[in-house]
DNA sequence: CGTCGAATTGATGTCATTCAACTACAGTGG
DNA sequence: CCACTGTAGTTGAATGACATCAATTCGACG
């Protein structure tokens, strides 16, 4: 069956039937996209939402200076949009990229309002979601502003013990807030002091 | 009429009349707090919003070295509260203080859903209070991981212009990231450079 | 007026950046 | 199959940004 991730992945977190879908097939398609391949750039207004049904996604922004900076890794079963440009219809600040060969499932507007339709726990269950995404980025806030490059990191392969694997250093580097020859240093560091990496 | 920017306030985000409190009048309370006081500590759980109708808030953790740092301002007419505990129902990580003798209407568990059933499209319009909740919070982030002290500073006097004149300096220092002694220094480099602040 | 926290200032230290050089390796085209 | 190229990662030295510690001043308020 297809979209087998993303039918498991809405019944668990928003409770509806995985054949629940039927209902709102217009509002929903799967897309191959390529390594490397960008599927939403600063500037562009964008209604949908990607969900990453095989594969990684990034966002990131691009500074005065060219420098790009992550805000966010999806891999597997994870929702990624630019709110901002989804529902306040503002041009998007951000990137959204493929960092390997990614399957993701595009819902467009109206796809979470029609499923609410027939399965009304849908909404409340979708600002759930929503509350997570918000607390996530608070402890983000709260780390950025109170700890070293090491703790954040540290965190980081505690938060997401595989994605070190399959993501390039350097764009770990970049979501930390550091240089990538800050983190090879961090890692050097932890290294000596025996923290098996 | 009491809860003059309480009502204002819904109406305008929400666009309900306002007169239309009395539909859910069971569902809020005002309160007056007193310069200092913590409304809101770690490791509580509470379903409530905070309102601001009059004075100033912040949230702020306190980490393991016991020093705190300020995760966000709500001056008049902001809501905060902590999502975490409120819908997730998990103990807060953060405090919440009035920095100024303040009045706040606390909304209690059910108030938006009751305002829900009564003007159908609250729900939607509280979603989007949200995700420019999320905006802000994703903003904060890049700010973080990709400009310097001096910039975001800049940032905050631009975005709540009067707010540092009301919050004590070692306050804003927190909320940027940084010492109290840098803040001051950035400042005076501004003064130097004719920036007038 | 005296006290206490806030803000400033200076001296010094630490962490992370920058710039540059070098290695390792994957992908490309001849 | 190998040479060429480009990107990632590491390392070193110098620099810069911010932190820390200590001393002093400022200012609000009882």
């Amino acid at each position: 069956m297809e979209y087998q991730n993303f039918r498991n992945h809405l019944s668990k977190t928003l409770g509806v039937p995985t054949d629940s879908l039927e209902v709102c097939s217009t509002f929903y398609e799967a897309k191959a996209v390529k390594k490397n391949e960008i599927i939403l750039s600063e500037g562009e207004i964008s209604d949908s939402t990607f969900f990453v049904e095989k594969g990684l996604l990034r966002m990131y922004s691009i500074d005065k200076a060219g420098k790009e900076h992550v805000i966010q890794f999806a891999p597997e079963n994870w929702i990624i949009s630019d709110t901002t440009s989804q529902l306040l219809n503002e041009k998007s600040r951000f990137y959204i990229e493929a960092i390997e060969e990614s399957t993701i499932v595009v819902t467009k507007e109206g796809f979470f309002e029609n499923l609410a339709k027939v399965y009304p726990d849908v909404a409340e269950k979708n600002q759930r979601l929503m509350f997570n995404h918000i607390k996530n980025l608070q402890n983000r806030v709260n780390s950025l502003i109170s700890t070293t490059a090491e703790e954040r990191y540290l965190e980081f392969l505690k938060k997401y013990p595989s994605l070190m694997l399959r993501v390039p250093q350097w764009m770990v580097a970049s979501y930390l807030g550091i240089t990538p020859e800050s983190l090879s240093r961090v890692r050097k560091e932890l290294a000596n002091k025996k923290f098996i990496i």
